[in-house]
RNA sequence: GGGUCGGUAGCUCAAUCGGUAGAGCAGCGCCCUUUUAAGGCGUUGGUUCCGGGUUCGAGUCCCGGCCGACCCA
């Protein structure tokens, strides 16, 4: 592929001198005592042990050399000496190169600066590199490389790799966190016929067999309502979304959403389960409520606090708040004109009442809002699938939550009157009625349980809990575009 | 889609006003029997993202393209 410049080319040599000798440069199995980490436990002077990993360091003292064996969980030292070992062995680590894989077996010394040290007794090459790593002091600086190349960003920058140990906690805690009370994780479709439960544009594909065309899904919510229709009462699914749109600091075309659902549970209940499951995350992953993001310095750049009870505030008074006592009051057109004029927004033209003040909404509440957050009493229009309330027809019964200038979960009441669903879903689809999913109404009509939903990106989860500031830098492979 | 910024050795980065493309790490050679960002001496390595243009001369200026980051839509 790419033009083979003299450091591979020495590396093959290598190769071949290995393989000359009689020594396979890629390995079998290595039997070894534990991971790095647990070989430093169990370290005693004079014991033998064994470890694999690969090079990362080689200081080189003219008869012994130290070198530095590591892996996910950590680094130790090892050394070799030519009257230990004898010559052959010592010519063969000549072989060795950085980023090589070995296994080692050797015994427990203390170095005179302290350093608990394996002597090499014997070792076994498990692995060549034919290209050399990144550098160790600096590690992989370059953006687009860490995205390209996520393997060698994990291996040299240790903040990386916490971000995503960080992320497989978030994700198996969030489970821990539902099944201990009571919720089942299920699994739905991800090729469906019509992809409903949300206003996205879907990925399109083809099934030959079938001769049709399918959608990837961009939501769990439908296939989630059928299973409380099918007797489930507490469901959850963690899984990959995708919705065919830009990618930005916050979007991902693929990205990992948890959506559970709650028979005869209500909005208020869901609120609750949210913010209960965000502090117990933030203690386990965090280790407290207060989370400080930090800038590449460690500088912290911003702390949230977390400390319960979270503000619950309506719609409407927070948008008083920010835009005016008299906001609800204003002519639509007066409404528009503070907007651009006052706010300097830019206001498109064919935005629709509603549109410009969730539009004020968005910019003067939610991308201001650093502490939790619960937005209530929002109005029909913008949440579809929401039981509507009882005091007033022209809100539902849900929340928003906003923490750190972001949406992180929407919380409903949620809508079980399959006729007043149907209606909602007609003037959603406008004229595209081809999007309404049929089968879904069906199964509402057989009887769904009032129930509370939510659902929480795991993405921004992440982001918000590890400081980062981009979602490629919490989704391990993010999506770019291929090199030439 | 628009704007701003960036792309130089395997990696991290320099390069003044347009005037011989450099350093550290890695590599290679030599020295050193407990070093740890080991050290010392020497040394190899370049399609300066790609393609045009201006110029005696372009990493640098201009135009187009590719990829990325940030902001906006």
């Amino acid at each position: 592929m790419d033009q083979e410049n003299e450091l591979i080319a020495l590396r093959r040599k290598k190769l071949d001198a290995l393989r000359a000798k009689g020594i396979e440069p890629f390995g079998s199995g290595f039997e070894v005592t534990g991971s790095i980490a647990e070989v430093r436990e169990k370290f005693k002077e004079g014991e033998t042990l064994r470890a694999a990993g690969r090079i990362t360091a080689h200081r080189d003292m003219g008869k012994s050399h130290f070198l530095d064996l590591r892996d996910a969980t950590g680094r130790i030292q090892i050394y070799i000496h030519a009257k230990e070992v004898g010559p052959e062995l010592v010519d063969l680590f000549r072989l060795l190169d950085l980023g090589d894989f070995i296994g080692v077996e050797g015994t427990c010394f203390v170095t005179k600066s302290g350093e608990p040290t394996l002597k090499v007794r014997t070792f076994q090459l498990l692995a060549k590199a034919l290209r050399p790593l990144p550098e160790k002091w600096h590690g992989l600086q370059d953006i687009e490389a860490r995205y390209r190349q996520r393997y060698l960003d994990l291996l040299t920058n240790e903040r990386s790799r916490a971000v995503f140990e960080k992320r497989i906690s978030i994700v198996r805690e969030t489970r821990r966190f539902l099944e201990e009370r009571g919720f089942v994780e299920v699994e739905t479709p991800i090729l469906q016929t019509i992809a409903g439960g949300a206003a996205a544009e879907p990925f399109i594909t083809h099934h030959k067999a079938l001769g049709i065309d399918l959608y990837l899904r961009i939501a769990l919510e439908l296939y989630l309502k059928r299973l409380l229709v099918g007797g489930f009462t507490k469901v959850f699914e963690i899984n990959r979304n995708f919705r065919n749109e830009g990618i930005s600091r916050k979007h991902n075309p693929e990205f990992t959403m948890l959506e559970a659902y709650w028979a005869y549970a209500d909005w208020e209940k869901m609120a609750n389960l949210v913010e209960e499951l965000i502090c117990y995350l933030a203690e386990k992953i965090c280790g407290s409520l207060t989370v400080d993001h930090r800038d590449s310095e460690e500088n912290i750049i911003r702390t949230i606090n977390l400390k319960r009870p979270w503000r619950r505030a309506r719609y409407r008074d927070v948008l008083r708040e920010v835009a005016g006592k008299d906001w609800f009051e204003l002519s639509p057109e007066q409404r528009r004109d503070r907007a651009t004029n006052e706010f300097k927004l830019e206001i498109l033209p064919q935005l629709a009442d509603f549109e410009v003040t969730q539009h004020v909404f968005e910019k003067l509440v939610e991308e201001k809002t650093i502490d939790p957050l619960f937005v209530t009493h929002c109005p029909k229009e913008l949440v579809p699938l929401a039981k509507q309330n009882t005091a007033d027809d022209s809100l539902v019964d849900v929340f928003e939550l906003i923490i750190n200038g972001t949406e992180i979960a929407p919380g409903y009441s949620e809508l079980n009157d399959p006729l007043l669903q149907r209606q909602r879903l007609i003037e959603q689809a406008g004229e595209e009625r081809q999007k309404i999913d049929e089968e879904f109404l069906l199964a509402l009509e057989h009887g769904m349980p009032p129930a509370g939903g939510i659902g929480i990106g795991m993405d921004r989860l992440t982001m918000l809990l590890t400081g980062a500031e981009s979602i490629r830098d919490v989704i391990l492979f993010p999506l770019l575009r291929p090199k030439k």
